[in-house]
DNA sequence: CAATTTGTGGCTACACATTTA
DNA sequence: TTAAATGTGTAGCCACAAATT
């Protein structure tokens, strides 16, 4: 029993555990949770310090520590000390950014489909196919790709900046496969991850998913701060960060070549496994020397074919350190055994032919175009992203948050994502949007798709 | 300082944690787990009782718990009340499976390759591509699947006697993947599944990589027993079950009608979640009815391509109950975001046109070859698999282990693999080895590894 | 069947470090 | 700068239940 009434405290949250059975901490936890998704609790809300919910329900401070911890795990609380325990900001949103079953009738600027270029694939397939010993690609694959085919993808990543052994490549299913292999092989439950305050959705679920924790970590100016990360690594602990260096999903900001090198030195000083996603960086002209060219030892450089030549390859190449191989390789062999044989050497052939300079010079040209026509109607709007870019950052007037406009463009016929999505821990989301430029099916439909926003800014 | 002297008590493991720095647990769990690898403590070795080891060292019981536990979540060691914590079994052993990187002069008999026969799958994309709308393939699948990759799913199934209805499928980039993601999305760290004795070494490496244990389920003719599952469920608290019922990997077993019906039976109270694993199934001319059918609700049904039909595919159709479809999707995309749009559709028109059926026939053709030749000469020795199975199982005579066997033969030029890749937890291994009769180049090299073998058994 | 052995898991106690005021 | 607020993490206590003797 309380010694003291609480009644007249203003806790946010008063759950009562009077009747339940079983393990209190797991009632505790499991109460809070669906308190959250129930909408009880909004994003946001600061809960009851420990101290004072143990009080009042009479129990000891650890029982809420483990009860919070759990919740904290699943990503829908955020704890700092000091400061207090806050509902997670994107603990309503849902982060899985998948196309809508149903498209009828709504232009897709959504999902982060790439501009369509297959003309020069598919004839890279056909050359291949025709050739004497092309049934054996149906057999199994190398695990991590073969030597030829690393190769080839150095050759790839020479284009991007970054001059690497092809030793050190591994072919993986695409750039979500490779993250979810660092994640599963190189981090475990509770381990902690820096991130940007806005960053990749597919990083969000997958880390959940695994039980591992993002970290915002501090900014200024779009750039993660040498003081933020620097008190991340000591006072959150983290064991990695991970970084879109160009063209950064969503807010559109290449990193500046001082952070790079920045990053790179504190990595290797603390020991960091830096994640370098360059999901975009072979849409860049002249793109910049990579983080993993300061620090080749300490950073996992995945480039994924998916954005500059096409998602149905299914293909990405990942730059990793000596130390982690052995782990990787267990980890990539355990979620897929291999990448697809066949796919592997047709984008090895596209690469060594040339054709993939073509295939992204095509993309860069389809881009600038889409991206006149969103500049066109919306240069009066703080619109943030490069004429080469794939996508743009709508911020947007103070009357509007994220998922508010996007729900105001879905009803008029246009779907956006709302930075709510993109939110890590308990950051205050921005209002603004991502339009996915290249996602709509024609320039026409992108045209209409842009009209119906800048109406709604308008208004 | 410890009360007593321990020193003449006979221990098999005398930590000492004098002079560490850093939580104490993690000390122990970091020394036994050393002490282990570097073959101090061997397989099977029986540790010192929680308590006597918290005497001995002069801290709290839990202490030595919370230690034992970390040990035990990687695999290491294995505790059960009343009997006592023991050392892994396969401690020591190797559990990937992956071919050799320089297999020169080696006859490979080790790793799972299936007989190959791309003639009819070569054709089919050949036609495929010539097709007007080929290039659309190459941008973004959906995620587990279109509807009428599903349908054609099902069909496939329905080989394998299993009537399922596609809505219920999900396409996965292969079996491990479709594994991979099951454990991911439907279990925790921590969480148990229950298994044959010797299993799959894939579920072996995945389930450690994510921290869930495995726990061997008591058999009898090779067949979990009824009373040994409910045990299981009961004291050992498993969430899932993991069975393979038609040539079970490693020992070629098929499971029994009665066997299936009851483990369908056991799922349904139990709500175990039960992870079908139909690799081999449509090797069979008759394959049995899958525990799936008995009880659709509870099991996840995965049938593979590549054994039937081609590694290179790297295609799995999996039929998933309501109630996981979501979390299993999920982790899908988490992994992967979707399978090969080509590969998927590859597979899709070799199932309609017939050609599956083709294929699937002539690896029976050819798979019956080769274990003729296998009996040919190992006639005499008990080993185990029928004429359609891709690999047979050699009990050994009491002179070796699997391990022993295995590095005999590998002296001699031929790769199998022993019985201790296969153990689970703290089963005592028998003394077997798996022969991947698909996997020599050509019936000449098969012959010639048959040879050595029956010559090492011979002398 | 009873006593003993042995591991499990929840809750508690407490020292500590950081953040905020 | 100091004091109060607040979360973290390790170690300890104890009731319990299964397995063995």
């Amino acid at each position: 029993m309380p010694v003291n009434s609480f009644e007249d405290y203003p806790m946010s949250w008063k759950p009562d555990f009077s009747k339940i059975k079983g393990p209190l901490y797991k009632a505790i936890a499991a109460k809070l949770e669906a308190d959250i998704k129930n909408g009880l609790l909004t994003p946001g809300t600061k809960l009851p310090p420990q101290r004072e919910l143990a009080d009042f329900l009479d129990i000891n401070l650890s029982t809420i520590t483990r009860a919070f911890k759990l919740c904290e795990q699943k990503g829908v609380i955020c704890a700092t000390v000091g400061n207090g325990t806050f509902v997670a900001s994107d603990a309503a949103a849902n982060p899985y950014l998948l196309p809508e079953e149903d498209v009828s009738g709504i232009i897709e600027m959504g999902p982060l489909f790439p501009a369509t270029t297959t003309d020069e694939i598919v004839a890279q397939l056909k050359k291949m196919i025709s050739e004497p010993n092309f049934g054996k690609l149906f057999q199994y694959g190398r695990p991590g790709g073969t030597p030829w085919q690393k190769e080839t993808g150095a050759k790839l990543l020479r284009k991007a900046g970054y001059d690497v052994n092809p030793e050190n490549l591994l072919l993986t299913s695409g750039g979500q496969n490779a993250i979810a292999a660092i994640l599963a092989g190189l981090f475990q439950p509770g381990d902690r991850i820096g991130t940007d305050m806005l960053t990749f959705p597919g990083l969000k679920t997958a880390a959940n998913m695994l039980g591992i924790q993002l970290i915002p970590i501090q900014q200024k100016d779009n750039e993660i701060t040498e003081a933020g990360l620097h008190y991340a690594c000591k006072n959150e602990n983290i064991k990695g960060i991970y970084v879109i260096p160009d063209y950064h999903n969503p807010t559109t900001h290449t990193m500046s070549v001082a952070t790079r090198k920045r990053i790179a030195l504190i990595a290797q000083k603390k020991h960091l496994i830096v994640i370098e996603d360059a999901i975009h960086s072979l849409l860049l002209e002249n793109p910049l020397v990579p983080i993993a060219a300061y620090a080749p030892e300490q950073v996992l450089y995945i480039s994924s074919l998916s954005k500059v030549a096409s998602p149905g390859l299914r293909l990405a190449y990942m730059a990793v350190p000596k130390q982690y191989r052995k782990k990787l390789s267990e980890a990539l062999y355990n979620m897929n055994i291999s990448v697809s044989p066949i796919m592997a050497e047709l984008a090895s052939r596209i690469i060594i032919s040339g054709a993939m300079d073509n295939i992204i010079e095509s993309h860069r040209t389809q881009n600038r175009l889409r991206n006149s026509i969103v500049d066109r109607y919306l240069k009066n709007y703080k619109i943030m992203g490069e004429p080469d870019c794939i996508i743009r950052w709508l911020i947007l007037p103070e009357r509007f948050t994220g998922e508010s406009f996007a729900a105001k463009a879905y009803q008029l016929g246009v779907q956006v994502y709302g930075a709510e999505r993109f939110v890590v821990g308990n950051t205050k989301p921005t209002g603004a949007v991502r339009l996915a430029i290249a996602a709509p099916e024609s320039l026409a439909k992108l045209e209409e798709a842009v009209k119906i926003i800048k109406k709604i800014l308008d208004k």
